[in-house]
DNA sequence: CTGGTTTCTGCGTTTTTGTGCAGGAATTTA
DNA sequence: TAAATTCCTGCACAAAAACGCAGAAACCAG
């Protein structure tokens, strides 16, 4: 097998799977370790693969995952928030846990809206705050510094006093089975008060935490009226929570 | 599985998650503690996470706005903060009003200090938060734009229902006829609240402010046990005040 | 065809890298 | 304060890479 051929399989085999083992690609070719690790050099020097220890990686799969946009998939929260916002009404009395998500739809408020917001979530309070129109209530208690969420029986106490109109779920995982999972038990109790305190509970995620597991329940499928996601409703992917009775946006 | 390949993985889970344990990982990973360990050193060295005690945290969730310092004679108030924390011991219960001093007071505060902070104000709390140590609990209720700080009924009774160790309080205006005053009406309420609610109350007022007056009364000058300025002791300025038998500092 | 040159490949050795393990230190939690 | 995690450090071992070298193949005039 001539050296280009050679190095023409390598390099559809990097782009097929997005990462190729130098030991199998030598018993596949048979030919040294050796000549492997020089093919892979060559194609890595002229940017056609990324080498590392045992193989090499495609180019794209650097760029997916090791991009240093600020937030994870922003575009795709952006338009979750666009959707999630066609549900708020003026006079409105909006429950929301907090999240990236959340952030994103919090930032996306039209300014004309007249509503009045109630959160545990600081970084969410500091955008509803930037808002001219809006009336914001935070939900007191101590607060847990890796969530930045108030925390604890009295918020769970003082969510269950309200009522809200609707209720904005930032989601970890959620999945037809387990219904809505997370991994942090005080924040699990926070997310369970807010769904027993409103009308309607929609569950904002992005498709990537679709069909996901976590360990502990937040609640069940039922429990949900509507679940958001960048997706188009009829993607084959949300069928299930469709068929499930849930309205999907 | 490639190192990289695991890594990306790891950084996956962050980004979606905010979070991850470093147990629950090398089990789904099925590698040792030790190199998940070491992997998410490697990561946080470039910056991509943050580790903590047990795991990783997201660094787009942990980048909250650092509020800026155009903060008005912010050499007076630095001086005015180290002596108020002089005032703050291990283990006490420090109750806090809002103001640009008192932030200032929070962000010197020592890194070894391990105390409990309550507080209504969103700048303040932001500050509280920074700090590895301290328990902070925000009082909860509708949040005033003006004074970034909860006010309302529910605000005060919660207040009421602590017995702080100290309590400082970010003066507008102070005067030996007049005590201390105030110009917003819901704030001054609050601070009515706080001052029932600790053993000790403690002022911090630029000189600039002694002396002065504003419409509505917070509490009068016997109410307080101490006051904080720039300026020393001995200043004649501040002789009336040592004079009604106030501490000052 | 042939001798010389270049390129390619495989082999052995030395380095480097990645991983797991053991212990003691540090930190968290009850 | 004591118990339990988690963290760090050094070490051992294995896998992979780097390097130098030599034989083989290809290439190329003359």
């Amino acid at each position: 097998m001539l050296k280009k051929e050679r190095q023409a399989y390598i390099l559809h085999q990097v782009n097929l799977h997005n990462k190729v083992l130098s030991s199998s690609l030598c018993t596949e070719i048979n030919v040294s370790e050796d000549t492997i690790r020089r093919d892979l050099q060559e194609l890595a020097d002229n940017g056609k693969v990324i080498k590392v220890h045992g193989g090499a990686l495609s180019h794209s799969f650097n760029h997916v995952y090791f991009s240093s946009n600020g937030v994870y998939s922003q575009n795709q929260k952006k338009t979750i928030a666009q959707k999630a916002i066609s549900l708020i009404h003026n006079g409105m009395f909006v429950l929301t846990s907090g999240g990236t998500t959340i952030i994103e739809m919090a930032r996306s408020l039209p300014p004309q809206l007249k509503a009045t917001f109630i959160s545990g979530s600081i970084p969410a309070i500091l955008e509803y705050m930037h808002h001219p129109n809006i009336e914001v209530i935070i939900v007191g208690d101590k607060i847990s510094k890796n969530s930045k969420i108030t925390v604890g029986s009295e918020a769970i106490a003082k969510i269950k006093q309200v009522k809200a109109d609707i209720c904005f779920l930032g989601t970890n995982a959620i999945d037809v089975e387990q219904g809505i999972t997370d991994n942090d038990w005080e924040v699990v109790q926070l997310k369970k008060a807010m769904i027993d305190s409103c009308k309607k509970v929609v569950c904002l995620s992005i498709a990537e935490k679709v069909n996901t597991v976590q360990p502990i329940q937040v609640c069940r499928i039922t429990e949900i009226d509507t679940l958001i996601t960048e997706l188009n409703p009829g993607n084959p992917i949300l069928k299930p929570y469709v068929d499930a009775g849930i309205e999907v946006l």
